[in-house]
DNA sequence: TTGAAAGCGCTAACAC
DNA sequence: GTGTTAGCGCTTTCAA
């Protein structure tokens, strides 16, 4: 910057002025200053200006790639709340940290703050880390979540309707006259899973007082995993007491249990009903192409970084939740 | 810093080093200020640090997330990918900054390093901006792309074995006698499809000299625009014309064969063989499952960040290509 | 409207 | 081993 100042005549203070456009600067000097930088291919240093300013202007995002270590890329949901994050974060000309979760203390992402890395972080996803998060959120760190909103919670969240979700799925069954039901997913120490769980039952034994709720708990979301657990679900049965409706907790463990029917000779939708979670775009593709919940990341995106921003100014934003919608299809 | 000098009773260099872990440092003022440190939260400046050092330790990741605006999920291989370079920049302690493409000319890109917001950049697709590319090739700008491989390429490029993977794709229907192939993807302008498009079809004709060779253009690689290119070309031609062979170059557009096949009655591989590219997690789960070629994102990733830590050390890395993989399943 | 001075927090170079 | 000094590049006082 001294440079431009010096080859243009001005001062330091000046050339910074013309920069950021201010009105304190006359036309000419503006239109000089910014000529010689352009020629000269000069770029304000980031981060000098980080330095110098509190606002680093960026957001860390923590994304949970994998859903154990080695296996294939997570449910794509995460990917598209990512690609809306990222979208909302430019729209507000923030940078966006892409971080992997590291060991998850919460003395990791205070230091992530303290450090002046980030003015604040959004965790794509609750998982099992809500008690770092309860942690965290005694201190005085700048975060949102993408999970379950709950009561109790002194964090703020922006999540689905799970409860809604559930009932959406439950009724759904009911109307159909399905008996022998199975909720497939997370354990219920994972929030988002119990409250789509308790929301299910509830509303399918509010219609359909006489059926049946089964739990099958898969150990992690990836399609192995389910296939897994839906194949030893079954084969602890007999034909006549198969489920006859699957709630499966996302559109990949449907797709696991759409394999292990069809490996069983079963048909979807005559035999079993099945629906999911997320509205992955292969949940289309499919056949029979699957009946699910779409939760709008878009929505989701531009809330998750809305509330941080008005956390950053020092407001204390509420927990949101973000509507459930029935997908219907041919499963 | 200054403060846990005081506290400390040393000097701030004294600090610094031993945050750094110095050999200068006795092992007792070490454990002090460490204490002192952790007790009070404190963690260096990273924008301080930043502006002092000449590097960042930051590498800009471009990842094109929408195949086009509005659009879904863009196919689930560059979130892969994308996954596979952030894991292997955290293993070399580099932050990524994820940036959404921005107006695609080479001086953006330029801006981004000249501010010292990042030291490099890794391109997640070459798609139309090789030009752009080639401009940005002229700079001393450090950066690296995931595409086509090519002889006059100005850059370094990490990418498939397109050829290969076109010309393994050619010999399997050439096995299986396949007489009218046909493939579906994106126009020659983008250099990745048009390799995979010259292989196939060398391979094929070389093994079935007689066999036809059609080429359905898509528009974008999203789905519905697969499905509407595929529907259009089969309306185009008479039931005996329909091809036996169909060579997709993502499994995105497989799914949309897939279904234009299923909507006409045609059963896969009976009726038609279809092949598809990048071994998407759900290419194993549709039914029938989905021969796929496969390229390892976990080496790409590996590779880019590799290359481009190369170059910023000075070095001038060449492009490499990674093996494509047939993986027969039962389409 | 512009400039001079000061300081953001850090560390390398040079004393001691 | 430790401290002093200086400067990375910026922008916000304050003074002119």
């Amino acid at each position: 910057m001294g440079d431009i100042a010096v080859l243009a005549n001005v001062s330091k203070p000046t050339v910074s002025r013309a920069l950021r456009d201010s009105p304190l600067v006359t036309a000419e000097t503006k239109a000089l200053v910014l000529e010689i930088a352009r020629k000269h291919g000069y770029a304000v240093n980031r981060n000098a200006q980080k330095l110098r300013d509190k606002r680093t202007n960026t957001i860390a995002v923590v994304a949970d790639f994998k859903s154990f270590p080695g296996s294939r890329l997570a449910d794509p949901f995460s990917f598209e709340l990512l690609a809306d994050v990222a979208q909302a974060l430019s729209l507000r000309s923030q940078d966006l940290l892409l971080c992997a979760p590291a060991e998850e203390s919460h003395e990791t992402y205070q230091t992530l703050l303290a450090s002046r890395h980030a003015d604040g972080i959004i965790f794509l996803g609750q998982g099992q880390r809500d008690p770092m998060l309860r942690q965290l959120a005694k201190t005085d760190a700048a975060f949102v979540v993408w999970g379950a909103v709950a009561q109790d919670q002194p964090y703020c969240a922006v999540g689905g309707a799970n409860v809604r979700g559930g009932e959406l799925v439950g009724a759904r069954f009911a109307e159909s006259k399905r008996r022998r039901a199975v909720f497939i997913g997370g354990s219920d120490e994972h929030l988002e899973m119990k409250q789509r769980r308790l929301g299910f039952e509830k509303a399918l034994l509010a219609k359909q007082p006489s059926a049946s709720v089964g739990h099958i708990v898969v150990s992690n979301f990836s399609y192995e995993s389910a296939l897994a657990a839906m194949v030893a679900y079954l084969d602890g049965k007999n034909k006549n007491e198969y489920p006859d409706a699957i709630f499966a907790a996302s559109d990949t463990i449907a797709m696991a249990v759409y394999k292990a029917l069809r490996d069983r000779g079963l048909s979807v939708p005559k035999d079993v009903s099945v629906i999911g979670y997320n509205d992955n775009p292969h949940a289309a593709w499919c056949s029979p192409s699957l009946t699910t919940i779409r939760q709008d990341t878009r929505q989701a995106g531009s809330l998750l970084v809305e509330q941080l921003m008005m956390m950053l100014e020092g407001r204390k934003p509420q927990s949101i939740m973000i509507p459930a919608e029935l997908i219907v299809r041919e499963s």
